[in-house]
Parts: structure tokens; sequence; C-alpha cells
DNA sequence: TTGTCAAAGTAAGAGCTTCTTACATATGTT
DNA sequence: AACATATGTAAGAAGCTCTTACTTTGACAA
């Protein structure tokens, strides 16, 4: 019995164990230390091989022509398999979207972490990091954030969004001296969250082509802040 | 001989006369006056039914699970007959895109055309109808500016997307008392662009979700449009 | 040690899809 | 009137998603 190309299975699970465990499904497993691949028949960790095969394939080749069946070949297995793990082709991305997110959501409290608080430093590396993600893992961030899809919204992906938006919220607060979720403070945040997005979007898509050649990226974010953040005119001008 | 489904070819024929005609391969055709759909064997215009075929589906189902097979039944032909007129699925879905640049494009001409030159009216004007568009045709636009496509980028796309830019530029520099685009004029023009760039996407995303219910987008884009448009701080404000 | 069961795999196939190849039928020009 | 060309069809190869029925395996009980 030829067991397709009987590789993958190893390099799969590294870079796993940094990965906050999906919130819901992941409950479900026995947390019984994840086996590291080994096994002839079975894989050890199928579920979460298939993830990071998704994500690769997503990444290398886009979102759109992902295939369950390319994603079964890198990791070895049968093309049923997956329906042991997922309902179908939209729910392994889905879940890949999900761990996407939670990078996502820890790049941008680790990019701020370090800076005063109440500072538009801070509501700045929240837009660094936005975009920077979105540049350094387009397929997901399109998988995620890229909108008009044609499965009808997944609320996981909305509540995560939300998530992450809800960071936004905290610091532009905190920037206009508020202590709660005014909404002018929605309004700026969103604003901002705006820009930030379809800044991301516009630099992957044109990767800087006729904007001059190069952009400042942090000059623009810092701009940009700045006009936002102030209701006093004074500060909109950066010089 | 089950000639598929014999309907199709009647309606596919109206509401294609005020379509600025496809740049480039239109002029190929013959301008004889496009004949209306009539005979059983030919179709009469199938590539310019083909394309609105496709726009029909890429709004109902949604740009990624469109198929050609499918058009073909709307269009009520073989399966094998688009190839006469396309290379492949993906420049169908590009003729597709290209014609509704264009109605993109007219679109935000007629809205400033009213408003008196250089004032901001006409900038937050282009806006509107540029997040407009996004919410009337969310596949259409979702097709040319989802960006992150797999598809390598098609110049033809990217140019249609410089030229619909190159009409804010222009209000832009109008707006700063600049007679030609400055790099100024470029980064204020990038900002707004990116501003609602990311608002059409946010926008049909979480259809309003919660933000508070409902946005006041017309006071949205103004606001925005001063805080970028001043340079003097004292505009900045908008109350 | 051995028996049984659920979990997690496989093989095969139905029904889609895109796109190719070979052939059929109109159209317009001469 | 007849041919060349454009534009359609029929049939099929290859690949996709997902289902069904079967097989292997590890775990736990007796």
């Amino acid at each position: 019995m030829t067991r397709g190309t009987p590789f993958a299975k190893d390099w799969i699970m590294n870079e796993t164990k940094n990965l906050t465990a999906e919130a819901t499904k992941a409950a479900d497993r026995p947390n019984k230390a994840q086996p590291l691949a080994k096994t002839g028949y079975h894989h050890g960790d199928l579920r979460q091989g298939l993830i990071e095969a998704t994500r690769r394939l997503v990444e290398e080749k886009g979102p759109d022509s992902f295939s369950v069946s390319e994603a079964c070949r890198l990791a070895g297995v049968s093309t049923a398999a997956p329906y042991k793990h997922f309902k179908d082709k939209t729910e392994m991305l889905v879940a890949a979207a999900l761990q996407g997110m939670e990078r996502h959501r820890a790049n941008m409290l680790a990019a701020i972490e370090p800076l005063p608080e109440g500072s538009p430093a801070r509501v700045a590396a929240l837009g660094r990091e936005y975009v920077h993600f979105a540049l350094r893992e387009p397929g997901i961030f399109r998988l995620k954030f890229g909108g008009f899809t044609d499965r009808e919204t997944i609320p996981e992906l909305q509540a995560a969004g939300e998530q992450t938006f809800g960071i936004v919220l905290r610091e532009v607060a905190n920037c206009l001296g508020e202590s709660e979720i005014t909404d002018e403070v929605r309004k700026r945040g969103f604003m901002l969250w705006s820009f930030v997005h379809g800044l991301s979007f516009i630099l992957h898509d044109k990767k800087l082509s006729d904007m001059g050649g190069d952009i400042d990226l942090d000059g623009l974010l810092t701009d940009m802040g700045m006009r936002v953040l102030s209701d006093r005119p004074d500060n909109a001008h950066n010089g």
C-alpha cells in the first residue's frame, strides 16, 4: 500500500506549540500533551496538522485556489481524512483564520505593551502592527478581513474581529482622555480602523507601485493618528 | 437536441447599451450596432451576454463561488462556448470587473460634476460614491479591489484602479490649491483613499452591526475630509 | 494476555467543476 | 452559389468536494 508522500507529518507538528489553542474546538479534545506525530496510520494531531497545511497553502497559492486535496497531500493523508475533523472546506479555512486572528491580536498587544499608556504612539503602533500582519500573512488576512465572502458571515470570525477592534477602541479612549467607550471614541476608532484596513489592502495590492515608490508608513500612521485623535485643531498638524 | 434552457438570451441584451464598451477587447469586434439576440444557433453577442451573466452571478452568489458552467446555463449556451471568447474563467471575471470599474468611474465623475470646483464637498462626494458603489455592487467591487488575489496582479485592473485614484488626486490638488500632483497631494489622496477603501470593506462586512447601529456616512466622510485636507490646524475640526 | 469499541484512518465513487479537441452550423463576401 | 471564418455543440479528460462503507489502531476492561 503506497501511503502517498511520507513527508509532512513531522514539520507540521513544529511551530504549533506557541499557538494559543483554538478557543472552542481545541478544548474538546483531550489535552494529554499533544503527541508529536509518529505512528504510520494515525497522525497524532491531524486536525492541527491540517490547519497548518491550510495556512501554508493559503499563503502560497492564495485563499481562492486553496484545495482540500492539496492540503491532504501536504499532510500525507487521504482526501477523506479531513472530514473526520472538519465539516467541510469552509470550516478548515475558518479554523486557520481563527488561529491567524489570534496571532494578529497577540502581536498587536505585544506592540503596544512597552509604550506609555494613553500615548498616541500606542495607537500608531497598533496601526503599524495591523498593516504588518496584513503584509506578512496576506492570505490569512484576506480570509478573515477580506469581507465580501460568499459564505454568509461567520459568527466566530465576526467575534474575533470585534475583539480586535476593541483593542483599538480602548487605546483611542485613553488618548482622548475618556474613561469609557463613548460615541465619539467609537467614531474616531472607526475612522482609524477604516484607514489602516484600507491601507493594508492597498499596500499589498499595489506594492507601492505608483505611490512615488516608497511610503513612509510610520509617518503616514503618525500623521493620520494626530489628525484623527485631535479634537483641538491645534494638534492636527504634523508639520 | 435539447438545447439547455432557452431563456436568457433576451434580457441579457438589455442594459448593455449604456455601458462604455470595454476599452481594448471590444474595439476589436465590429461596431456594426450590436445585434439584439435572436437566432437560435448564434447568440448575437455572446461575449457581452456572458459578461452580464458573470456580473449577475458574482453579485448573487459571490465571486468565489462563481462558475463558468452556471454562467453558461444562464446564457443558454454550452459550457464550451465561452472559450471562444475568453481564454479562461479568470478572463471572464476580469472582463466583468473592467466594466464594473467603468461604471464606478463614471458614477464618481457624475457625483462631483454639479459641485463647485476646488470645494472639499467634491472630495466628500467622491468618497460617498466610492462607498456606495462598494455596497451596491459588492461582488464586482471585491473582484477588482478585493486585492490579495491568487492571480498575480492583472495589469488592466491595476491601470483602471490608478485611473480612479487619479480622479481623487485631481480633486485633492484642487482643494489644497495645488496646480499639480505634488508629493503632499499624493500623500493626502492616499490617506483618503485608504480610508474610504477600508470603510467600504468594513461597512459591507459588518453591516453596521456594532457601530452603534447607524453610521452617519456623510458626516464621517466630511469629518475625515476636513481633517486630512487641512494643513492649517484651524480647519481640522468639524465641531 | 486478550476482547471489544470508538476514533481515526482508507478506498471507491457520485456529481460537480474547468478546459480541450473534434466536429457542426451560420454569415457575409466574393 | 460556395467557401472561409466565426461561433456554436458534444464528448471527454483531469481535478475538485464530499459521502459511504470498510479497515486499522490504541485504550481500556476483564
